[in-house]
DNA sequence: AGCCGCCTCTAACCTGGGTTACCCTCGCCC
DNA sequence: GGGCGAGGGTAACCCAGGTTAGAGGCGGCT
């Protein structure tokens, strides 16, 4: 109901209000952390799965001389699992970008929940599913598209994401994103993802001001971004405008 | 036994030897697909996984002007999960790259293994995770290496890889894609693949002919490559030397 | 044998994006 | 108020890698 991860899976699967009754219970407390800093510590109960109420985090990791790679954004309702980390053991990191507040759902709670209700279990598969077919496609702007075709495409996939789970306004919506991170996003470099950010303004499809995007011409973007919702796999609303 | 899917698991857990006839016994009849084709047909059913026996296959998808990316190498002993295509309808392929045999696990007879087995089941979840962390191990190598130590990284993978399911001897693996092909996984031109070939056997790290790779300065590719098998979580052998 | 199609390899040229080195603004702290 | 640090914004220069265009090699087919 009024939480991100409610929102989300209620657009693969229609939810009995009994589903949102024992999707709510399963939320353990919620904790805080900051930003700039690591979210899963080493030794955390890797059957636990950690939700995004709040903020954004990323899923990076550093090669020995510094550089870095986020490798997937984690925006409220998404969720991460931990037991990655019980083989992952430091391969790579999850970090807040902004403040974030996040809930647990523990191991066997969850394990319940999918087994008390087959459409949750529905919605959580499809969940991961997509969550792969969007790392894929970040794979595809990676090696594929060019600089300012991939920022677009991010920024048109931002927006649909967002939609899902009630954060964006028309065609406005939040990004609190550096341009370092950004840049770390894309693959480029920060002075790079100024001039595309330049570059795109000065075509008028966007702005952004105050830690706020707004997409002036959804189509002409998608269309620069060759962009195309089908792997996000929503059922309805929000995947059109 | 002598399968490859059996050989990577028993890399991951230790399996007895009725875990061994359960999985053969799993199996279905095999199938042929000829290279340059598509292995998943839509319709198939998506609760069954199949399983390369032999021969290599890659998961790419196209943008509408042509430009391609391969996404993910599949190499005996990978497996493929149909049901991906329950909701990436046609977001993305999976073509035979070179002859490719494959079996089939129905869907029902999945369940069950896993159900009598938890060993076995482990070895699942494990190779899942482990296909997630080299798909971002991917995508931290077109966003974040350069051409020639991507190249290094790939041979240093599927080096590694291909030794687990007993494919590799010694320093030599077999290498089945023609530059074109290298060119869709690394996010280059076939052309600069070319160069970083050329510059890769000056620097005398490798060898290349006859479909064969060899690698002659493992420890020296690995640090050109920023190699850290890490990620690829095997448990013994395979990994060192 | 001769042809054709696929693959490898190379050269010449050009450009997208990296590098380096700044300045400016804004918010925070003393 | 003044200092400081983080983030945004630019300019000048340069190089990794894309583009275009061919030349050989090799295997299969007729």
């Amino acid at each position: 109901m009024d939480n991100p991860l409610a929102r989300k899976l209620e657009h693969f699967v229609r939810l009995s209000d009994a589903d949102h009754l024992w999707l709510a219970a399963a939320l353990g407390p919620t904790r805080t952390v900051a930003a700039r800093t690591d979210i899963v510590e080493e030794g955390d109960d890797p059957t636990a799965v950690f939700v995004i109420l709040d903020g954004w985090a990323g899923r990076y990791r550093q090669l020995a001389d510094g550089r870095r790679q986020i490798v997937a954004l984690l925006l409220p309702g998404d969720c991460c699992d931990p037991h990655v980390f019980l083989l992952d053991r430091r391969d790579h990191a999850i970090t807040a970008l902004t403040t974030v507040t996040l809930a647990r759902i523990p191991g066997p709670a969850f394990l319940d929940l999918e087994a008390r209700s087959p459409p949750l279990q529905e919605a959580f598969r499809r969940e991961t599913l997509i969550t792969a077919a969007v790392q894929r496609e970040g794979s595809v702007s990676l090696g594929r598209r060019s600089a300012i075709e991939r920022m677009a495409h991010l920024f048109c996939e931002l927006h649909v994401r967002l939609a899902t789970v009630g954060l964006a306004a028309g065609n406005t919506y939040p990004m609190p994103l550096t341009q370092v991170d950004l840049a770390d996003v894309l693959g480029q470099t920060a002075v790079h993802t100024n001039r595309v950010l330049h570059d795109l303004r000065a075509e008028n499809l966007i702005t952004l001001e105050r830690r706020r995007l707004t997409i002036h011409d959804p189509a002409r973007l998608r269309e620069l971004a060759l962009f195309d919702p089908a792997y996000l796999h929503l059922t309805e609303h929000a995947v059109d405008r």
